[in-house]
Parts: structure tokens; C-alpha cells; sequence
DNA sequence: TTGAAAGCGCTAACAG
DNA sequence: CTGTTAGCGCTTTCAA
């Protein structure tokens, strides 16, 4: 039985119909008689008849499938958006192909229009600017296609308010006035990878102390690289700096961790003479007892996916570009008492 | 110019050839006059040809493509190998395609013989075991399948001789003899994510240290969850027990950096008091001056893809499997005198 | 070295 | 509700 051979006239013949009735079966028409379809049903059953997708794909020009683009998958971010795409995707019995941006020779193949990624239904890119990705920022293969995380004007795009988020944090920590620090992550210019999210969240930040009449001293802003160790070099920073009561405000969880680190390795309690903020709320974040605002991913995901199906049935509908607002998440590292951890 | 509709007819008519002519040319024939060659390539230039994927999948039965099942993408050990397969796939004009098990659901999309990953002319399964990822341990769709960093009797398998590796780190710490403890991670049985690597490295370094007359304590053995602070956890219980010199061989380097962190941090010299090996060779090992295993990941990901594409030419051919052997990479966190970082 | 012709497996008009 | 028919774009014999 079935040896990947067995096709759609095989089913007809051993059913005692013609083939575009197999087809209507296959395709759930509702103008089958239920007799027929099980009669199929059973042929296809009996046969072990599977079908052969590249003559779909062929025929009908659709692979139901999405590509979506990103720098990569592994960190909390990724994998929560890329089962949030995944999930609404299948409602559509659309599938989901991944393509990280692993390497700069990857990059270089996407370039080509005839690269797989393109050979999709719709395209998804997270996370990467186009301007920094393609020559010219034109997309190699002319797909509908959804940006991420980032805006861009010609685009559809699905945006979280990084500056609102750092607006939250700000107002949050000016709450109890301290001497305050910010650790920012470097991010390069020029690169595919720059999507500006760290400065839109320090901007806002900056705007909440200022309204809030604190404004945040320029050396207080401290710049390091994004490395296994970035986040315990700004602490030894700010602690030389500073003895009194402080506030950090770290750009992301992953370094605020590091933060916290070398605070509790000082003993300085988290919560009373140092309070730290993160961002992005990373699922450890609670266990850490980490103050941080919460970004909604999966609500992003399940936005970008529809709003992809949208624009690849009307091709010419005007620009989305939607922006979902984080929350505060306040936990032990910025409330009084209890230390964190 | 170019709406994606021009087809090799449309090449044919404008060169005044026939279309085979143009596939010919399309696909590096020898016996086509330079004449004609230029002609076509001239007319496929203006007209802005581009090849349908779909319909020459579909004729050839052959998609150029080869995909690859792993765990996830975003630690340095997928990365590189990744990157190595993705090189080598491209000398022989393939494409791969990842796809990271990151969840349940996806697993069980993948279950089903139409699923995306098996609409491959091969595969690439890395650390994962068929046995656990399907029921009856049966690969849904009926490809050439090469498993990487993992053994399977049934299957062309490429790993590392992992307990070699953790002979040879035993053996390395048995020449300073000293209170000797293994921090292993762990892994849970019937999770589809269980390759046992780590098993088999503390299983080589075991046995290292009984050849050398230095039996390792099952008491040594701390195992910790792989979680944001299990290494750290270790170092804490490690340092409790045993106040003398102390060796600690982490079975990898992330849990090695987050034990070298916790020492650093109680002011003692790595390398002399406390002498710490990883496993992996990280890239920041060096940095860190880290003592680790070194594993050919580059060398296994390109013999895999070798190893594949025979099998793809040759299905009969008997099983294959290659075992690379690991090397140490001796530093500063198992050397005398100066300290790791 | 090139042309003619057939057909891969499936779907989508259209007709009945 | 079901059958008839045509053809998607490409490759691959086979013949010239």
C-alpha cells in the first residue's frame, strides 16, 4: 500500500468516480453526497493515498504557507511570537516556515527572489529593518508582508510602544526618588539587527523622569554590550559611582538579571537601597521577583497573522500599522522590603 | 517588466528557440551552441524570468531542499552547526529548512506524513530521538534521514564520542588531584528532548577518574535543573560541602560560566584553589578562560550532509555511523596561577 | 545541437 | 450533485 505513488485518479478508479470528485472530497466541498464521500474516504483509506503537495502548490499557485523572517529563535521573545504566529496560522490551515538570520551568508541568499523564503504565501519579518536587510530596503520577492516589532512607513506593520513602556518604567521608579541609572544595551548601527527598540525604551524613560521633574543626568545612561557578561560590568559601574539609595532601569530582563546578580553578591538589598527594573518580562522574571513591563507578544503574533491574511486577499488596502501598548509588572525589586531572589 | 507571469514560454518565443531549449539552457546543459546559450540568457534578462519553484518541484519530484528537526535555534552549538550544514547543503545547490521543535504543537504537526518538514528530498534530525519525537518511533514521511549528536541502530547517525570527551576532561583533572564534584544537568526520561549527551559525559569522566584511581563520590554528583541559576546553585552546594582545594567539571559550559561566577565572587583563584572545567567550548571559553571540551561541530554538520546526500543517490546502502572524537582545550581555570577572567 | 510532444497530479471552470 | 475538459510551467524522452 501506499508507496507516496497512489494518486488521485487511483482513488477515483477504486471509488467509482472522476477524479475532481475526489478532489471536492478532498477539499471539504459541501456538494458531496454523503454517500459518495465516504465511498472516497474509504478508497483513499484503503489505499493509503496521500496527497502530493507540489502538484497542489502547483495548480493552485498557494503554498499555505508563511515565511517568517527573524535574527533568531531561542530567546523567550521569539519562541513566544513564533508559537502565538503558529497558533493563529493553523485556524487558517496555513503552516509556518522559519527562517533566523543566522549568519551573514544566510542573509545573503534571502537576497535572491528566488530564495525559499519566498516561496510562500506571505512573508513575515520580525524584529529587522528591510532598509537594513535588502538593497535599496526592497524585498527581494514581491509577497504581502507583515513587519514586527519594528515600523516601518511602507509597510504593515505590528509595534509594542517601546517608549511607553520606558515612560512606565520611568514614572514607576520616580515614584521613589533615588540617585537613578539606566544600562543600555549597544546597538550598532548599520546593522541588520538594529531595530531600536533599547532607544525607544531609554527615550521614554528619559521623558518620565523629566516630567516627573528628576531628569536623568547623561552619565547616568550606561552603555554596554550585549555579552555574557555586559550587565555585571554596569553594576560594578554604577556601584563605584554611587553609594546611596539607587534606582536602575535595565533595558532588558537578560541584563537586569546580571544586575541583580551582582547586587545580591554585594548584599545589597534589592527592593530597599537599590531598586531595578527590566523589560520584557521574561518568564524567570516573577521567579527573580523582578519589577518589569510585560509586552503583549501573543496578542502581537495573533495581530500580524490576520492582519497578513487581510492584506494577501486585498492587496490593495490601505496601510496598518498597529501599536500595542506594554504593562507595568511590579514586583519585589522596586517595592519596599523583601529582597529579591 | 517581470510580474511573475512570464513563463519559459514567453523566453522561448522572445530568444525564437523552443522551451526545452530554454530548460536546457536553465539548467547548465552541455549541448546548447554558446549561440543559442546567449540569446536565451539575453531574453531571459529583458523579460525579467523567473523560474517557478512550484512547477519544477512538481515535474522533478525534487525540491532542492533538505530540512532539518532540531530542538532549537540560538545556542552556539545549533548555530554553528547550522551554519556548517547550511555551507556544504550549498556546494551541492540545496536549501535547508529549520524547523526548532519549540513546542508541543508543533511536534504534533509534525506527526502528520503532509507536515512542511517532510516536503524535503531529506532530512537532518539533531539530538533528538525518533524513538520519543514519533509514535512507534516511526518518522512520519519516508525520506532519507541522517541523525546528528544523537545514536540510533536504525538510522545514518553523526554524534561526538561524548564520553570520550568526559574521559578526557576526568583524566586532565585527575592529574591535580583534589576533591573532585560533577555538576550534570537534568534530563528527564520520555521527554522528546532527552539525547543523553550529558549522561555520557559524566559517564567518560567517571570512569576517567576510576582508571586513575581517584573514584568519583555519587554524592559529588550535583545534579541541577538547566534554569537561569542552576549553575549557581551548584557552586553554593559545592562550596557548603568542601572548604580544601576543590576540581568541579560542569557538563557544559553555560553551567560552567554561571559556577565560575559564584566562585569569582567568593575571591577564589580559579585555577589554583578551585580548578573548573566546561564542556562545548563556547565561543566566550577563551574569554573566560574556561578549560572545556571542544566538540567538531563544523566537520559533523558537513559529514552529515554528505552522509545524506549519498543516501538520497543510494538508499540501500547500509547504515552509516560516524563518531567524532572531541578535543580538550586546555586554560587558565585548570592551570596554575593566574585567575580565570 | 535543437525541436516536437507528452505528461507530472491536481483543481476549477463549465456543463449536464 | 457529478462528470468532462483543459491546463498550470516545467522537464524529459524521442526524433530530427
Amino acid at each position: 500500500m501506499g508507496q507516496g505513488k497512489v494518486t488521485i485518479l487511483d482513488v477515483a478508479k477504486h471509488a467509482g468516480v472522476v477524479p475532481s470528485t475526489v478532489s471536492r472530497v478532498l477539499n471539504g466541498y459541501p456538494d458531496v453526497s454523503e454517500e459518495t464521500r465516504t465511498r472516497v474516504l474509504k478508497a483513499i483509506e484503503t489505499l493509503g493515498y496521500k496527497p502530493n503537495r507540489a502538484a497542489r502548490v502547483f495548480r493552485t499557485g498557494r503554498t499555505q504557507t508563511v515565511s517568517l523572517i527573524l535574527p533568531m529563535v531561542g530567546t523567550d521573545f521569539y519562541i513566544r511570537l513564533i508559537n502565538a504566529i503558529d497558533g493563529e496560522l493553523a485556524r487558517y490551515d496555513y503552516d509556518a516556515a522559519l527562517f533566523p538570520l543566522l549568519s551573514q551568508r544566510r542573509l545573503e541568499r534571502y537576497r535572491d527572489p528566488g530564495a525559499l523564503p519566498y516561496h510562500a504565501d506571505g512573508l513575515l519579518i520580525s524584529s529587522l529593518n528591510p532598509d537594513h536587510l535588502f538593497p535599496g530596503g526592497k524585498i527581494p520577492a514581491d509577497l504581502p508582508t507583515v513587519l514586527i516589532d519594528i515600523y516601518h512607513p511602507a509597510y504593515d506593520t505590528v509595534t509594542v510602544d517601546n517608549v511607553k513602556g520606558g515612560y512606565l518604567a520611568g514614572e514607576h521608579l520616580a515614584e521613589r526618588p533615588a540617585e537613578t541609572f539606566a544600562v543600555m544595551v549597544e546597538e550598532r548601527f548599520n546593522t541588520p539587527f538594529a531595530s531600536g527598540v533599547f532607544r525607544d525604551r531609554l527615550q521614554g524613560f528619559k521623558q518620565a523622569l523629566l516630567d516627573a521633574g528628576q531628569p536623568l543626568p547623561e552619565e547616568n545612561v550606561i552603555t554596554v554590550e550585549f555579552s555574557w557578561d555586559g550587565g555585571r560590568i554596569a553594576a560594578r559601574e554604577i556601584l563605584n559611582r554611587c553609594r546611596g539609595p539607587i534606582n536602575v532601569f535595565a533595558s532588558c530582563d537578560l541584563l537586569a538579571r546580571d544586575v541583580m546578580d551582582e547586587l545580591r553578591h554585594r548584599d545589597l538589598p534589592i527592593g530597599r537601597e537599590v531598586r531595578l527594573m527590566g523589560f520584557d518580562d521574561q518568564p524567570w522574571a516573577e521567579d527573580c521577583n523582578l519589577s518589569t513591563v510585560r509586552q503583549p507578544i501573543e496578542a502581537m503574533g495573533a495581530f500580524a497573522v490576520k492582519l497578513l491574511l487581510k492584506r494577501m486577499k486585498e492587496p490593495d488596502r490601505k496601510l496598518t500599522h498597529k501599536v500595542f501598548e506594554p504593562q507595568l509588572a511590579v514586583r519585589g525589586s522596586t517595592k519596599g522590603g523583601e529582597s529579591g531572589g
